[in-house]
DNA sequence: GCCGGTCAAGGTCTT
DNA sequence: AAGACCTTGACCGGC
């Protein structure tokens, strides 16, 4: 089991610059992007030292990449570097993930909301193929908004997703959320475009049909090929009289202990989600030895 | 310096 | 109707 942390390490200070849309030029973009990309090496570095060997990288990497005020070519003028980056990630067989904003949704009624999506996710392809990772790098989504209907939703959604192109679809994993689309609206999806699950056990506590957290580790893991990699999941616990899928601010370190010995096996990867980042990561390695 | 309104982009639920 | 929530709070104008 690899275990990681979302995008920011807090005690390196590494976060990701942006900037305003307004503010936009192309010696500003360079200038961020050189930054952002030291700060991801560093974060890495760091990682690797404290035994940390899955992360997800800030969809900020490259801001405004998707934008159409965009033209600049990062691709090629950073290829060496993203590369080298790469190279770092795979000597160390890191696992990598990437989330897109909620505003990339796939299944929506308004056609420029598709088409900015796709913009989106061919940004986040891009990335990973300028890292050259291979297909178990992911980008992770959910399948959308319901629209009034949730089959409709289900069917746009599978009806545009074969639309996509396949350096898309190689890396697109589905993630079951916590108030329209469950683990099993999920399978529905995955049985028709065989689009693997990312398993999120709070979303699942909020929103199930009555599977126990053992039975849907399995159904999800079913949902993952060879070449996707070992399954993804989301960790995380309900934050305490906070509104209903509200992530704890550190690791609750009794409900990791439950969830560990609950699910069946061991060979997945686990992203904790969790505001303190790194602090509640370096935890659940302890926990995770002691099990 | 630092405070706080605001930031490319949606949809849903709660108050 | 407005705020919170989800990806990851951070940017930057105004004082």
């Amino acid at each position: 089991m690899r275990l990681g942390y979302p995008c920011i390490n807090r005690q390196l200070a590494c976060t990701f610059s942006t900037f305003r849309l307004k503010n936009f030029s192309e010696e500003k973009l360079i200038e961020t992007i050189q930054k952002n990309l030291i700060n991801l090496q560093k974060i890495l570095s760091f990682n690797i030292k404290h035994g940390l060997y899955f992360f997800r990288i800030s969809s900020d990497l490259i801001p405004f990449a998707s934008h159409t005020i965009c033209k600049y070519p990062w691709q090629m003028a950073f290829a060496r570097t993203l590369a080298g980056i790469g190279q770092f990630i795979k000597k160390y067989q890191i696992r990598i993930s990437m989330h897109p904003s909620q505003f990339v949704i796939i299944n929506a009624n308004d056609p420029a909301i598709i088409q900015n999506s796709i913009a989106e996710l061919q940004y986040h392809a891009n990335l990973l193929d300028a890292l050259e990772l291979d297909e178990t790098a992911k980008i992770q989504i959910h399948v959308g908004g319901a629209y009034g209907n949730k089959m409709q939703a289900m069917t746009r959604f599978i009806d545009n997703y074969q639309k996509l192109s396949l350096p898309i679809q190689k890396r697109l994993v589905i993630e079951n959320d916590d108030r329209l689309f469950s683990l099993h609206d999920c399978l529905f999806i995955h049985r028709h475009i065989g689009i693997p699950i990312i398993f999120d056990n709070l979303h699942h506590e909020c929103l199930h049909n009555q599977e126990s957290l053992a039975e849907a580790f399995s159904i999800a893991e079913s949902t993952w090929h060879k070449d996707d990699g070992v399954m993804m999941l989301d960790y995380s616990s309900q934050a305490v009289g906070a509104p209903k899928g509200k992530h704890t601010e550190s690791l609750d370190a009794e409900h990791f202990k439950r969830f560990l010995q609950a699910i069946p096996h061991h060979h997945c990867d686990v992203m904790l989600e969790v505001k303190d980042k790194e602090v509640s990561a370096l935890r659940a390695i302890e926990l995770l030895n002691h099990a």
